[in-house]
RNA sequence: GGCGCGAUAGCAAAGCGGUUAUGCAGUGGCCUGCAAAGCCAUCUAGACCGGUUCGACUCCGGUUCGCGCCUCCA
């Protein structure tokens, strides 16, 4: 039975989806005018790993990221490039396609572009008119009326006195409340348009994923996400289009992520302190950077620093090592299999990866001590559905991001040289062979069948 | 100012009203020519003050500190 923290209801909830055996998961992605940093690596691996455990649960999900293709930052990006929007955004989304990929990121069902579903959203917004939650202004933009949405701050538990109270709202002459967010904003001269009842213009971004949610997974679905500085206003004004618009609940559940944090901030662009995944990836292996993001509960904040990863390094190690030199079979889960079952309820309990991973680590020290081929294919594959160990051990453990030292081919030749001064007792040369490997970040390990290496 | 979240050992991070979380690091032992890996053992916990209880890290209240949202943000 699986429970999940819903932020509406800031309690966690057994998970009924509407349509039995079916699950419709909508997740705010990427606005695609710069490289991805951790944060949205955060998003893109907690959301893997959720979808990955629904369908692992047996559920038929239909998952849908988007991806923002219009906004101000990228206007305002791609004229200080001088390049076009189209080229701006299609040159970050293979960026982000990449990234993704090689965090074993498995590709949402469906990645809907904002700029196609502009019909949609005009759409939206005539019928937000007419039912009285917006209003066309002066100036050519659109808003929408907080007001006459008796449900705003729901999500976010904020009330509008509350919020017009923090006064940090910019006042516009055009809105009848501070409070009320733009649905559609005319254009400036130089800005990419469209035609719309009220002039040429440009969706507000809140309305896009209304229309591209409703699109693909109707007008009332089971899983909204998206990281945590979402909820407000983000998604509150999303609740209060769709569900005005529509007259019925728009989202069952809604899952939010924490922060990347950096020296305990959390990581952003407006604070300068973040790091690209490329960037990262140049220092750490892709699996490591995973498995970091998956040793922590996908809402706490979690705290970036090569301390971390490095412990990660060494932690994702040990379960690769537990599977070195053995001949894993593919076999069907036994969920009734103790472990397994421990495994399954650690998830279950809204997606415990780090007590999930506690039983991988249990599982790993019985494959020590046993040598069990049944514990080692039940570990692949747990961990198989957190994306994680489904590489070769040796190329994992032998993997360098950084390719620098010795080739492989000159640590066999030096290991071969090694073990001529071991059978000849010269265990000085043999030691200063090692020695040497290991002044270049190569570990030797003497075995029953031979010796193996690896990088530290 | 309003609303919310958190405080666990050297570091990271979970569950749990009473019984070893887990990983990294440390220490001792086994193994090894010596190592490494592995195995065994082991040292470091639950911010502070009250309350509830036979018993609290776990529940309740308060204090302090940290973080987030209230403006674009994953």
């Amino acid at each position: 039975m699986l429970k999940i923290y819903n932020s509406i209801a800031r309690e966690k909830q057994v998970f009924i989806p509407i349509v039995a055996g079916k699950v419709s998961m909508y997740v705010c992605g990427m606005t695609v005018y710069d490289y991805c940093h951790l944060g949205h690596a955060r998003v893109m691996v907690v959301f893997d790993m959720i979808n990955r455990w629904l369908r692992a649960s047996g559920l038929d999900v239909t998952y849908v990221r988007n991806i923002t293709d219009i906004d101000d930052k990228i206007i305002k990006r791609a004229n200080d490039n001088n390049e076009s929007i189209g080229e701006l955004t299609s040159r970050f989304i293979t960026a982000m396609d990449e990234d993704s990929a090689k965090l074993g990121v498995i590709r949402p069902d469906i990645e809907p572009r904002a700029t196609n579903y502009i019909v949609s959203m005009v759409e939206m917004i005539s019928k937000l008119i007419s039912n009285g939650n917006a209003y066309p202004a002066d100036n050519g933009d659109v808003f929408y009326s907080v007001n006459s949405f008796a449900g705003y701050g729901k999500l976010s538990g904020k009330s509008l006195d509350d919020l017009r109270a923090g006064e940090r709202v910019e006042v516009d002459t055009h809105k009848r409340d501070p409070m009320d967010f733009v649905l559609w904003k005319s254009a400036k001269p130089n800005e990419p348009s469209w035609d719309s009842p009220w002039g040429k213009g440009r969706p507000g971004w809140h309305i896009e994923c209304s229309a591209m949610g409703e699109q693909h997974l109707g007008k009332h679905f089971d899983i909204h996400g998206g990281g945590q500085d979402l909820q407000f206003p983000h998604h509150e004004n999303e609740i209060a289009q769709s569900e005005a618009a529509n007259q019925c609940t728009f989202v069952n559940y809604w899952i939010h992520n924490g922060f990347v944090r950096v020296d305990d901030e959390k990581m952003s662009k407006s604070l300068g302190n973040f790091f690209t995944i490329r960037e990262v990836l140049e220092k750490y292996d892709a699996e490591v950077v995973r498995f970091f993001i998956l040793r922590a509960q996908y809402r706490s904040p979690l705290n970036y620093s090569n301390l971390h990863l490095n412990d990660a390094k060494q932690a994702l190690s040990r379960l690769y090592t537990a599977l070195r030199s053995l001949t894993v079979e593919d076999v069907a889960i036994d969920w009734q299999h103790p472990v397994a079952s421990a495994f399954q309820d650690a998830m279950n309990d809204d997606f415990n990866t780090p007590e999930a991973m506690a039983v991988l680590f249990e599982l790993a020290n019985h494959i020590n001590k046993t040598g069990s081929l049944e514990s080692a294919a039940l570990l692949k594959k747990l961990a198989g559905l957190l994306g994680l160990l489904q590489r070769d051990p040796e190329t994992f453990l032998q993997g360098d991001v950084s390719a620098e030292g010795y080739t492989p081919d000159e640590i066999d030749g030096m290991i071969a040289s090694r073990l001529k001064a071991r059978q000849e007792k010269d265990f000085a040369e043999a030691d200063r062979l090692r020695k040497t490997l290991l002044d270049k970040g190569i570990v030797l390990e003497d075995t029953a069948q031979g010796t193996t290496w690896r990088r530290v």
